[in-house]
RNA sequence: GCGAACGUGGUGAAGUGGUUAACACAUCUGGCUGUGAACCAGACACUCGUGGGUUCGAUUCCCAUCGUUCGCCCCA
């Protein structure tokens, strides 16, 4: 029986790997741009962490964690998300110590979520984030929105939305909450099984929810901002103000609510509308969040997140093409002609290796009919004949595979003439694709 | 967790209750012993996802199961 792989996981290979490494390497630069650093933390958590973080009425904790007892029966979960392992380096390591803020992170890596794989959604998938703790103050949480904005912009997606919206802060919360929950109890016996499930373990999950005959309900509930406190509307007043004066266009939704409980004030999403009308969810979001570090057993800091998924990104870039297409190639492609020695071949293979050119050789003598065509399945620039002849005078020849064209160059040569070939191929490359 | 569609070579994809399962692309070999993208001739499905049932006979019909894809929920 052929072992496939994991359901929900998948294997990025070749031409596709490459594209991971071009957008993750986009977000990355964006990020430095900002002054984040990188942190590296481990995909297998304690359990306690997200329970404590991300929250126990989430979905997430309630039913989409990989959780499992190891051998000492510590209960342990695959990261379904970043955020809380981030806190908790910052908490361990006590980064807060000096007091300088705020702490900038980024970290890319795998998170796991059980759920029903479907388009742009798997069980194993990458998030590029970014988390700024310590500094009260809505210019980090504009940052992190503009980072994000950014992002988007260097992987060239147009038609995004991003949405925004506020949840404030505790106390506004806390009024908010009762509100709601006064105003649907009164109509719970009308609504979805999922609803009166929320009700009780967070009214606020209802304004999220899709079922037709509940939005109408929904629609005429009690709203955040007439429960915002004095500071929390003071402050999305400044967020909103700020992002209007950079120029980034979004929409204030105020039935995002977001799914982890961590986040306070700030939340915001962004949305791809594709021109095929293909629907992939949000590609990234984050928020404000002002309990979390002390809820894992630090200071009483805030913070501001964000984060992205990468093979959403990945999707949308491919089937927007808004990056331009990447071929891998090889300089060279090394080829054994005629009954020549192949350990000889493999000699100036390896010496054209060490000159740092991309190179591939066959392995094995066969008919040149075939090796031009494996030269070009590798997108070569160059073929490089080694026979009986290039042996005994020590040359190489060198045919350069876009114009035809040949020639002989001695062996002391090669460095100096191979760099100048090279110069005039990737010229002329460049031009035409001008 | 709920709902739908689909599972035939490396890939794309026809097809049928009956003995050789189309076609195309890719690959390999030769025509062509050191110069290719053309052409010609060959090669390539010991389980038609897996298990069971109906039948004289099943890749085809039925059931189950697994998998893939898509939708709901939720999110990235």
């Amino acid at each position: 029986m052929e072992i496939k792989p994991v359901k929900g996981a998948h294997d990025v290979i070749r031409d596709e790997a490459s594209d991971y490494n071009r957008i993750e390497e986009a977000l990355i630069r964006i990020a430095e741009v900002y002054a984040y650093e990188e942190f590296r933390t481990p995909v297998l958590e304690h359990t306690e962490l997200f329970t404590r973080s991300v929250g126990d009425s989430s979905d997430i904790v309630r039913k989409e964690m990989y959780t499992f007892l190891d051998k000492g029966g510590r209960s342990l979960t695959l990261r379904p998300e970043v955020t809380a392992s981030i806190i908790r380096t910052i908490v361990n390591n006590k980064l807060y110590a000096n007091q300088d803020f705020p702490i900038k992170a980024y970290y890319l890596g795998p998170v796991f979520r059980y759920e029903r794989p479907q388009a742009g959604r798997y069980r194993q998938f990458s998030q590029f984030g970014i988390e700024a703790v310590g500094l009260d103050s809505p210019l980090i949480d504009v940052e992190a929105i503009a980072l994000g904005y950014n992002c988007l912009k260097a992987l060239k997606l147009e038609d995004i939305t991003l949405k925004i919206n506020t949840l404030g802060d505790e106390e506004s919360r806390n009024n908010y909450r009762e509100a709601l929950r006064r105003y649907f109890e009164g109509h719970i016996t009308n609504m979805c099984p999922d609803c009166q499930e929320r009700l009780k373990l967070n009214p606020l999950r209802i304004l999220d929810c899709k079922v037709e005959s509940d939005r109408e309900i929904i629609k005429s509930a009690p709203r955040i901002h007439d429960y915002l406190s004095i500071a929390s509307k003071d402050r999305f007043d400044k967020t909103v103000n700020l992002l209007d004066s950079l120029g980034i266009k979004f929409d204030i939704d105020e039935s995002l609510v977001r799914g982890l409980d961590y986040y306070s004030e700030v939340v915001f999403e962004y949305h791809f509308i594709s021109s095929s009308g293909q629907t992939l969810g949000a590609l990234g979001g984050g928020g404000h969040y002002s309990e979390l570090v002390s809820e894992i057993g630090g200071p009483s800091l805030v913070g501001v997140g964000l984060s992205f998924g990468v093979e959403r990104l990945v999707q949308v870039v491919a089937s927007e093409k808004s990056l331009p297409d990447y071929a891998s190639f090889v300089t060279f492609y090394v080829m054994p002609v005629g009954n020549v020695e192949l350990e000889k071949v493999y000699e100036i293979n390896e010496k054209l290796r060490r000159f740092g050119y991309p190179t591939e050789m066959s392995y094995e003598i066969k008919p040149l009919k075939t090796l031009f065509k494996k030269a070009e399945r590798r997108n070569a620039l160059f073929a490089v004949l080694i026979g009986e002849d290039e042996i005994k005078n020590d040359t190489l020849t060198l045919k350069n595979l876009r114009t035809q064209e040949q020639t002989t160059v001695a062996m002391g040569d090669i460095e100096r003439v191979v760099d100048q070939m090279i110069y005039e191929v990737l010229q002329a490359i460049d031009e035409e694709e001008k």
